[in-house]
DNA sequence: AAACATGCCGAAAAGGCTTTCAGCAAGCTA
DNA sequence: TAGCTTGCTGAAAGCCTTTTCGGCATGTTT
């Protein structure tokens, strides 16, 4: 056998084959194979030991195209390095691989030149709905009302409220986040946060200070916006405890921001949780799980947002009534070492 | 307009449309979209814009029926929460993206039954080949020889030499990590790594052990094999302290533990790099970056691994000369504040 | 003016599948 | 036995595009 014609040359099965082998007409042999009620018991046996001999696999673009339904979605995701599209990219996966729905993925690379090309790709193969992933959760553009199919934004919501959106509550998450450390029974808390040009800081901070407020407490300083980054983390807390050495809890914008955060409190001979305790969000395995004590955090339930998204995508496929405007899912606290109750 | 009844039903415009408001046949539309000659440039024209106004998008499900090729390609991957998985993926998506070609993403989770649901289930929607990404770089079982179309394995190959598949190069990466040690001018050098079920981990030290061979020299202990964790490089290191005070250098199996190994180093008052050098492999942004001072790293460029993927599968899908076996790809030494000469 | 080449265009088939509808045989009733 | 219902089966149309090939109107040559 050359190297060339093996058995992968030879003409993939088609339900005209079978349908041969089977001693039927290609109509029989389709309504056989596809649990249609008009064929003999005997007829639809011989029918599948044909297709099972020849491993005949219906051809999904013939389906497709007959159907007016394809099977298939396309993921526009922003930033594939980012870490938050993955989660959300695996939830909506699951939710889809589940069924019978394949995923077309693509990264636009937050180009949105790029981002276009692919719509208009997709489109092309006829998806039936499209997620868009985004890397933040300020609103971005809409891809328009315009599209012949339902489209669905995650994590970063569109700026017209005629589509929907699904998000994690990041007011949500900080108000629990404060709850948490309050329950801890710790009163001076400070908030060591990134880049204040992202809407999930800003929101973070605002939810914070709200179940303070609520609590008739407020925070130790204004909450510290800077980058996402251990440095900052670093830097931030040596000012903090400079002006505040009472200070017995700090929220961290990102677990990153808290590894540096714990990593400085340690020199400065302050103890974690007795004497500090110290919360991150994001819940990034990597880092909570690698910090001395282990980091408690907030998980935005990232994998929900893509199974929530997947499921709306495929409600609005199968025509269910539109949802529209930005739906948000609550974020959970995942309690570790790093706090615990003043004793 | 009712909320169902918006530009989303209305009947995406098909060549039929185009070429009825063109005023010619289906015929002269497609060949005059498609820049055939036999077309008058008058009446490409006309073509051109009644496909224009109907934004007509041409359908690939129908254009890959005919010919036989869809233009997709499946990418099986078996984790996707794991770092190494992303990369790769984009590497492919973007050697793809950049001619016609769409990704379908599927993720077996690592269970073989999903991977072989997906297999069929790609199959039957006419892949024009598949990628088959691993989560370690100990041989996978192939998917067997039988497929109808080619495949590539990626990062971890397969157990078929018949296969091709391409790999980062962890013997070489071992091996210049310790030359560029030994460019410091480090003469005692101590390897803590990961978990020796891991190939990776083995190989590694195979390459760290056969660089210091060449100049001479042995490493300082046997390798630790432990896990791929801080926590390991961090019991690692002061079991290594404790018996080897004069260690220069410290090779670590991934950044994870490098970091580790920096943290206690620092607390046993031991100046990184002055008096050790301290390296990790993965090169993993948020390891790195973070630490103090940053990590020198081995970078395993995945995104090329994954690249090297999708052209390979593409030639081979253009029935260029069938390659087979492992192809390994170099990685390459990413210097940072970690390692330094020796002054 | 006749014969021919040339340039454009359109009818039709093909690709694999599903669905509709007509046809046919067998079994039943009157 | 004629007429009817039931139960299976198959022919054919349709989904959308590309490609082949025949045909028609020019323009060119002798």
């Amino acid at each position: 056998m050359t190297p060339a014609a093996g058995p992968s040359r030879s003409h993939t099965a088609t339900l005209t084959d079978v349908a041969r082998l089977a001693g039927v007409s290609v109509a029989t042999a389709s309504k056989a194979l596809n649990g249609r009620s008009q064929v003999r018991a005997e007829t639809r046996q011989r029918v599948v030991e044909a297709a099972e001999r020849l491993s005949f696999r219906p051809n999904q673009l013939a389906r497709g195209l007959l159907a007016g339904r394809t099977g298939t979605v396309g993921l526009l995701t922003s930033d594939l390095e980012g870490r938050f599209g993955i989660p959300i990219l695996m939830g909506a996966e699951d939710a889809f691989g589940a069924g019978e729905v394949a995923v077309f993925l693509c990264d636009a690379r937050g180009d949105s030149i790029r981002e276009q090309h692919h719509v208009r790709a997709l489109l092309g193969r006829r998806v039936d709905g499209l997620i868009v992933v985004g890397s933040r959760t300020d609103p971005r553009p809409s891809l328009g009302r315009e599209l012949p199919v339902p489209v669905v934004y995650a994590y970063a919501p569109s700026d017209d409220p005629a589509d929907l959106s699904i998000v994690p509550d990041n007011v949500d998450a900080g108000r629990i986040a404060v709850q948490h450390l309050l329950t801890c029974g710790r009163t001076r808390i400070a908030h060591i946060t990134g880049d204040p040009g992202y809407l999930a800081a800003r929101d973070r901070a605002d939810g914070a200070r709200a179940a303070l407020a609520d609590a008739g407490l407020a925070l130790v300083d204004e909450p510290r916006f800077g980058a996402w980054s251990e440095g900052w983390g670093r830097a931030a807390t040596a000012l903090l405890l400079d002006r505040h050495p009472d200070v017995d809890a700090v929220l961290c914008g990102s677990d990153q921001i808290a590894r540096g955060v714990m990593d400085v409190l340690r020199e400065r001979g302050q103890r974690v949780p007795e004497d500090v305790a110290v919360m991150g969000f994001d819940n990034w395995q990597v880092l909570t799980s690698g910090s001395r004590p282990l980091l408690t955090s907030v998980d935005m339930n990232l994998e929900q947002v893509g199974r929530a998204a997947a499921q709306a995508l495929f409600g609005a496929i199968a025509g269910g009534a539109p949802r529209s405007g930005v739906e948000t899912l609550p974020c959970r606290v995942v309690i570790r070492g790093s706090t615990a109750p003043l004793s």
